[in-house]
DNA sequence: TGCCAGGCCCTCTTTAGGGCCTT
């Protein structure tokens, strides 16, 4: 009889990637969320999506309108961001999040969860200082670019929340795939995968053979 | 009217400056 998995378990196998659509650049200064889009990935699978837009309660301007492809006719009939991030809040769970360059994604969403007086326990990680690390070849490290220079999966879709964020996920299995090829290992975890992010660019050779070592 | 942030990381560095990323 096989037993059912714990909660922490299934955590550790299961990440949501996600990425946030904004009227600006600081929520600090006012900026709001006005589109979410994550996927949840299970053992290096899309299990799941999410993809709502939202009210911000403000008129976005021109260059947000030509950036996104978000009008702001569409967002009068959105729902309002805190019914949106309610909902958000019930995806993500307490699984481990990741997002291209996370600390904007991060501000956001720690900017809409305090309106709702909702908080998280898991942990980000950063596809940006990731690549930025393992593929140090690559002409820039922005999301388009990378998903051209790896041939990744795309609909020609950018700067919309739910394409961007599988496409960040499957920048994410190749950052796996490249760093399992480069140490033979099997598995990786969030938490190695994590501590790479932090390592000075020069000694992430040395940290891979310390990695495949063990 | 016109302008706006901030974390990370490199180097001509650390008592700093500037480019890269995100919208």
């Amino acid at each position: 009889m096989l037993l059912e998995p714990t909660p922490v378990e299934i955590a550790a196998d299961t990440i949501v990637v996600l990425d946030f659509e904004t009227t600006g650049l600081s929520p600090d200064r006012g900026d709001r969320a006005i589109e979410i889009g994550a996927v949840k990935l299970v053992k290096g699978e899309i299990v799941e999506s999410f993809q709502e837009l939202m009210n911000p309660g403000m008129r976005i301007s021109r260059f947000i309108e030509d950036y996104t492809g978000i009008s702001n006719s569409m967002l009068t009939d959105a729902a309002p961001c805190e019914e949106v991030m309610h909902r958000f809040a019930d995806f993500i769970g307490d699984f481990n999040l990741l997002a291209h360059n996370a600390s904007f994604d991060r501000k956001f969403l720690d900017a809409e969860f305090a309106r709702i007086g909702h908080s998280y326990s898991g942990s980000f990680g950063c596809s940006l200082l990731t690549s930025r690390r393992v593929f140090q070849d690559a002409p820039n490290h922005k999301l388009g670019t990378l998903v051209e220079y790896k041939q990744l999966p795309t609909e020609g879709v950018f700067h919309r929340a739910l394409a961007d964020a599988q496409m960040t996920a499957y920048l994410w299995l190749e950052l796996l795939s490249d760093i399992k090829r480069r140490t033979e290992l099997d598995t990786l975890s969030f938490e190695q995968l994590s501590k790479l992010s932090t390592v000075p660019k020069r000694q992430i050779e040395d940290y891979l053979q310390r990695l495949a070592q063990f």
